[in-house]
RNA sequence: GGAGGGGUUCCCGAGUGGCCAAAGGGGGCAGACUGUAAAUCUGUUGUCUCUGACUUCGAUGGUUCAAAUCCAUCUCCCUCCA
């Protein structure tokens, strides 16, 4: 069996490490159970949580026990990293709810069944500290000067830092040695944003116990232009089919840039790495035939095989076939439409397909809408009973986005 | 607690009584070119019953023929001092 030390690092996911060689002699030599958290912040997990759930599963896969932690505590507080300010307050009724989102997503990846992966909520230690206790035991062994220095508080000296933020890591490094004690819990996982989280429980754990803890962190999957991938003008990408539909999912994949097809690759699916370098063989038009293999990959180890082929299919029959598909979104008509017509401005306004009526006439002034496949040039364009083809009208706004109509 | 600075449209940021639906940039959207890519160029970017009307400049009241701009109160943020 190959070390999952070396995978991860062939597929790109290390960024720092605290010991290298002990971590990679660790993992080899035996089952090593390691933690991830998770803040449940919003109500589904997005691409970066993706990234460290597949981390997760390259662990798993090799034999090793992930815990994947909610932060259902340190959610409470707010993490200051990565943060230019402060993070909104969440209540706690927010925040449960959201775990519980989190959990579901969570089993499609990893699997917890028999013991073979563990989720716990810091909220059942964290909320219950004393504070003098929690100061005495834990506080002493951090120097505010050190933290100081940590690039995540550096950064907000500028804009201002709170204490509650400022005690932030202090609770995550908390959680490592708690994880520690419960579950002998020896390394932790996450995003390098994360890295000076990861060191101070490390060293907590080196500090109070006496003991070897290691932290490892992933790259952030970014874009070529060093941007956050996963943003997109209508907000996250997110894993859940409600708030980001699995076509739309498919088609972000489908569009990614050129450089970043490989990276993609190589983090976010399964496939042997002998596929992957041949993929990226592919070069202008050609690299397609990667994009459409990272695109259904995605989708599929998020939304499954049947969603994936739906996605795939609706995809090639609008952009290569130009017929009619059963996966495009699907609106229905709550009012059965008069033989009058209706004009089209008020019905793409009406179901929702433009935000504004302004918007509407702007999309058709500059040529950007048809029905059909016929471009509409004329405000005052009426629709018929007629124009439904076997009840249904093709909605085409600017060259990617597709809506169908049903005339019930 | 004291002193000062500030909250402008999706974001940053100009605007100090009428010429302001509000410069400029970013972002978004659409068009051209393409490979459902990137880059580039062009147009556009509050709402509507659209050559006009209505709503917006932290909140509420006030002054004025007229307020994002002046006054009062409130609120939030930042900086310095304690």
């Amino acid at each position: 069996m190959s070390n999952v030390f070396d995978t991860l690092k062939e597929r790109g996911f290390i960024a720092q490490t605290t010991h290298e060689e002990e971590i990679h002699d660790l993992l080899a030599k035996e089952k090593v159970t390691f933690y991830v958290g998770f803040d449940p912040t919003a109500d589904s997990l997005h691409i970066g949580h993706f990234l460290q759930l597949m981390a997760m599963s390259h662990m798993q896969k090799a034999g090793h026990r992930p815990i994947a932690i909610l932060g259902g505590g340190t959610a409470m507080v707010g993490d200051p990293s990565g943060r230019s300010d402060m993070r909104q307050m969440l209540t706690r009724e927010q925040i449960a709810a959201n775990a519980e989102c989190f959990k579901k997503q969570m089993s499609g990846l990893v699997d917890f069944s028999e013991g073979k992966a563990l989720m716990e909520d810091n909220s059942d230690w964290l909320l219950n500290l004393k504070y003098v206790d929690f100061l005495r035991e834990v506080g002493v062994h951090f120097s505010v000067n050190r933290m100081l220095t940590a690039e995540c508080f550096k950064s907000r000296m500028e804009k201002g830092l709170t204490f509650i933020e400022f005690n932030y890591m202090l609770m995550q490094s908390y959680d490592f040695l708690v994880l520690f004690r419960k579950h002998n819990c020896r390394l932790q996982l996450g995003g390098d944003d994360q890295w000076a989280n990861i060191l101070g429980g490390a060293d907590l754990i080196r500090r109070v116990e006496g003991k070897a803890a290691y932290g490892m962190t992933f790259n952030l999957l970014t874009t070529s232009e060093g941007k956050k991938m996963g943003k997109t003008q209508s907000g996250a990408i997110w894993l859940d089919a409600g708030k980001t539909p699995p076509y739309d999912f498919y088609q972000y994949w489908r569009n990614v840039d050129d450089s970043d097809v490989e990276k993609c690759l190589k983090l976010l699916t399964f496939l042997p790495m002998g596929q992957i370098r041949e993929l990226s063989l592919l070069k202008d038009s050609r690299i397609n035939e990667a994009k459409k293999v990272l695109a259904f990959e995605v989708t599929k180890l998020i939304h499954g095989e049947a969603e994936a082929i739906k996605a795939r299919d609706a995809a090639e029959s609008l952009f290569e076939k130009n017929t009619d598909s059963d996966s495009i979104p699907c609106i229905t008509l709550n009012d059965h439409l008069s033989t009058d017509g209706i004009n089209i401005i008020d019905l793409l306004h009406s179901t929702g397909i433009i935000p504004s009526k302004g918007e509407g006439r702007r999309l058709i002034s500059q040529g950007g809408l048809y029905v059909n496949d016929i471009r509409i040039v004329d405000f005052d364009h009426l629709v018929n009973p007629d124009d439904f083809k076997e009840g249904c009208l093709l909605i085409r706004k600017g060259k990617k986005s597709f809506h169908k109509i049903v005339n019930k």
